[in-house]
DNA sequence: CTACTTTCCGGACAGGTGTCCAGTGAGGGA
DNA sequence: TCCCTCACTGGACACCTGTCCGGAAAGTAG
C-alpha cells in the first residue's frame, strides 16, 4: 500500500518541509483543487453505489467507472474499498452540526443531544449506514486511521457536551453504548430510530446516578 | 449459497414441518459422527492458523489442508470464511460455566459476572479475539444466523443473572455496553482486560440508580 | 512553443473467494 | 457378496481485490 495520499485534507499539512528518512506517516500534503475533485466524484460516486447495489454489491471498479476515473486512480487515493466508505461516513460526520447547547439541560440531556445525532445522521438510508458499519470494523491501515479520527472526533464531542464536571467513569460508559448502538443498528436487529431511543434510555441510566 | 449444512446441532429442529413455500430455513438436519468429526477439525485448523496467521492471513484453503480435507468439503459446512471464525467464538462461548450464583449480590454485581467471563474468553489470545470479532460484523447470511443465536444466548445469560425483577431498559443498556466493549477491545484500544474494567463501571452505572 | 512535472489511464498480474461438478472410495443394507 | 449411498476429492471457473508500471494528457513554467 503506497501511502493513500488522502490525509483527509486538515490546515496543518505540512508543504515541503518533513521529508526523508520517515517512510511511514506520509508527508500528507494537501490535495490540489483537480485532486479534490477526483476524491468528490469517487465519494458521491461510492454513496450513489452504495444505495443501489449496497456494500456487498459494491466494487472499486463500479464506483471508479461510475466517477470517471480508472480504477488504479481510486487506488491512488484509496486504500481498499474499505477505506472509501469509511470515508462516505466520515464526512458525513464532519457536517453535523455542533450540538444545541442548552445550558440548564441535565447531564444526561446534554449526552443524549450529542450522541443521537450521530446514530440518526444516516437513519434514513439503512443501506449506506450498515455499509459504513461494515468498512468501519476492517483491520487495513487506512481504516484503522480513519477510525481513530472518528472516535476521537466523538470522543471530544461528548466530552465537551458533558462539561469538564463530568465524572470520567461516564464518559467511557457512554462511548461504550454509543458503539454498541451503532453496531446493532448496523447488524439490522433494531432501525437506526429505536436504537437513538435505547441508546437515549442506556445514557439516562448511565447519567442518572451522576445527575 | 447451497446451505451449509452445519446447524450447529441442537435438539428442537421441527423435523418434517413447516414445508413448502419456505425456500430458506434449509431442514438442519443433524450431522453424522464422520461429518462432525471433519467439522471439528476443520475449527481446530481454522484456532491453529488464526493463532500463527491471524484473520487476514488465514485462508480457507489453508484450514482445509490443515485439517486434511478438500476445500470443496470445507465450503460444504462453512459457507465462508467468516462463518468458520464466527463458529470458532460460537463453541467457545457454550463452553462457558454458568455465572456462579452468589446470591446476596448486588444488580451491578450479578450484571458484571455475567459479562466479565464472556468478554475475558478470548482475552489471552488477542489475536484469535479480533479474528472473531471481524468475522462476526459480516452481512453473510451464515453469520448473521450464529449471530443471532449468539445474541440470544447473551441476552439470556444476561436476563438469568439480572433476573425477573430488573427494569428492562437495564437489559437493553447492558446489552449495548457489552456489545461497545467486544467491538473496541476488538480494534485494539485497549487491551481485553482494561475493555473488561470499564465494561464493568459501566455496568455499575447503568444499575446503580435501579439498584 | 517547448520542456517538465504531476496526474491519470489502461491493462496485466498474483492472489483469494465462493461455486460447480464429474468422479472416487469407504460403510451400511439387502 | 454385491451394490448403493453419501461424504469427500480435485480441479476448473468467474469474479474481486490490491499492486505495478509504461505511457498519454493536462497543468505549469521558461
Amino acid at each position: 500500500m503506497p501511502e493513500p495520499l488522502l490525509g483527509t485534507a486538515e490546515p496543518g499539512g505540512v508543504p515541503g518541509a518533513a521529508r526523508e528518512a520517515v517512510p511511514e506517516e506520509a508527508p500528507r500534503r494537501r490535495l490540489t483543487g483537480r485532486q479534490a475533485a477526483t476524491v468528490g466524484s469517487l465519494v458521491e460516486a461510492a454513496v450513489a453505489e452504495l444505495r443501489e447495489h449496497g456494500y456487498d454489491g459494491l466494487t472499486v471498479r463500479n464506483v471508479a467507472r461510475r466517477a470517471g476515473v480508472a480504477p488504479a486512480t481510486a487506488y491512488t487515493y484509496f486504500g481498499s474499498k474499505d477505506h472509501l466508505v469509511t470515508e462516505v461516513f466520515w464526512r458525513r460526520l464532519r457536517a453535523l452540526p455542533d450540538p444545541a447547547p442548552g445550558p440548564g439541560d441535565s447531564l444526561a440531556a446534554r449526552a443524549v443531544a450529542a450522541l443521537r445525532d450521530v446514530v440518526l445522521l444516516v437513519a434514513d438510508e439503512p443501506a449506506l449506514a450498515r455499509a459504513c458499519t461494515a468498512a468501519m470494523l476492517t483491520s487495513e491501515p487506512d481504516v484503522r486511521h480513519l477510525r481513530e479520527r472518528i472516535g476521537g472526533w466523538i470522543h471530544r464531542r461528548l466530552a465537551h457536551a458533558l462539561g469538564p464536571a463530568a465524572a470520567p467513569g461516564v464518559l467511557g460508559a457512554l462511548e461504550l453504548a454509543y458503539t454498541g448502538a451503532m453496531v446493532q443498528a448496523g447488524m439490522g436487529h433494531l432501525t437506526y430510530e429505536r436504537m437513538a431511543d435505547r441508546l437515549t434510555e442506556a445514557a439516562e441510566l448511565i447519567c442518572g446516578g451522576t445527575a
